[in-house]
DNA sequence: TGGTACATGTAACATGTTACATGATTAG
DNA sequence: CTAATCATGTAACATGTTACATGTACCA
């Protein structure tokens, strides 16, 4: 067995966008990040500190190369024939769960502690966040859907899920104690 | 200034999540577990390891103070002033946007290198699961409402999100290259 | 008495974040 | 010539995951 450098473990979802994005040619790490950023930023972050680690032990593993040092110390690498297999083997594999880590939910759950003007101001400063991704992502959505349609139908959860929040928040006062029922039985008792 | 050990630097939230439970009444490591899985484990996770090395932290700059060792060496840890006030002092802080770290978006948007078979398998073990997830929450609801409004308000984001989730995967086929409509052309085409 | 659930923890590792340090190139 | 942008990287730390090790108490 001529052991090809570690073919073996599995690939990291972070590790296999950055293959992912090779194939479409060499590319810099400081090109990856911006790629990265712009294509799945959305739904999947990296950092340029993790972005330089990767590249490091993919090319250690042998699954990139880098190619000559271009202007401004310009590092591009390309994909190998084990790099492109790591991909494809990453890629057929079945995905895992999605993650979410939402800090308004983990406050809101501790809403008994919570003052009301101070919850009001997390909702109010979470809605105006998400009515504006919603607007880029619709504004992004009709030239995205002919140039990759694989991209506009990542978009399109991002625009599902962005109307689901804003839904959510409008049925937040109705949810909450102090919120708009309340309020009005407070009126109506001519408080 | 007597320095109180630390009260200096901001929770993270997992750690805040800890004291937020402590404030019902002194609990063990096994028991915060346990809760956290179920009050907050719908968007938060956490796991063994890091609620007891998160313990230890808390206990060593004085936010809790172990109490007395009980049955099966069951360690119960209880809040100090300083562990309220930290924890008011995180609840209080604006709540940074959600993260959402998405497998199946990512290997969708290079669905150009993925067989349609493999894609449309991914996307029905998908729908399982966020199918029986969306029935969980729906059955959790109303007892919920009764208990708790906060935790409800949380759930219902919840059954939002899978809602908004349900309803893009039915969108998929018209979205993708080989998708249902492609496929009516293909029909009608006499394939 | 044997299995299951309870209970705690460490070690090793993987991943992710923040701050720092350095310098080249380009546009004005 | 000087500010902005491009480009790479390290160090330190924080957070999260997995595997391992150990033992207790309850219940059948």
């Amino acid at each position: 067995m001529s052991t090809p450098a570690a073919t073996d473990k599995p690939l990291n979802a972070t590790a296999a966008s950055l293959l992912g994005f090779l194939l479409e040619g060499p590319r810099s790490g400081w090109d990856l990040v911006a790629t990265a950023e712009q294509r799945i930023g959305n739904f999947w972050s990296l950092t340029r500190s993790q972005v330089y680690r990767e590249l490091g032990a993919l090319a250690e593993r042998g699954l990139i190369t880098a190619g000559m040092v271009g202007a401004r110390d310009r590092q591009p690498y390309e994909l190998t024939a084990a790099g492109r297999a790591a991909f494809q083997a990453w890629l057929a594999a079945q995905p895992g769960p999605e993650q979410i880590r939402y800090p308004l939910l983990l406050k809101l759950s501790f809403g008994r502690h919570l003052a009301p003007e101070q919850r009001a101001a997390f909702i109010s400063a979470h809605r105006d966040a998400h009515s504006a991704k919603l607007a880029a992502y619709n504004k992004r959505l009709p030239e995205l859907r002919a140039q990759d349609p694989y991209a506009a139908a990542v978009l399109t959860f991002g625009i599902n899920y962005e109307t689901a929040v804003l839904r959510w928040l409008d049925q937040l006062p109705d949810l909450l104690p102090g919120g708009s029922s309340t309020q009005a039985v407070a009126r109506a008792s001519g408080a």
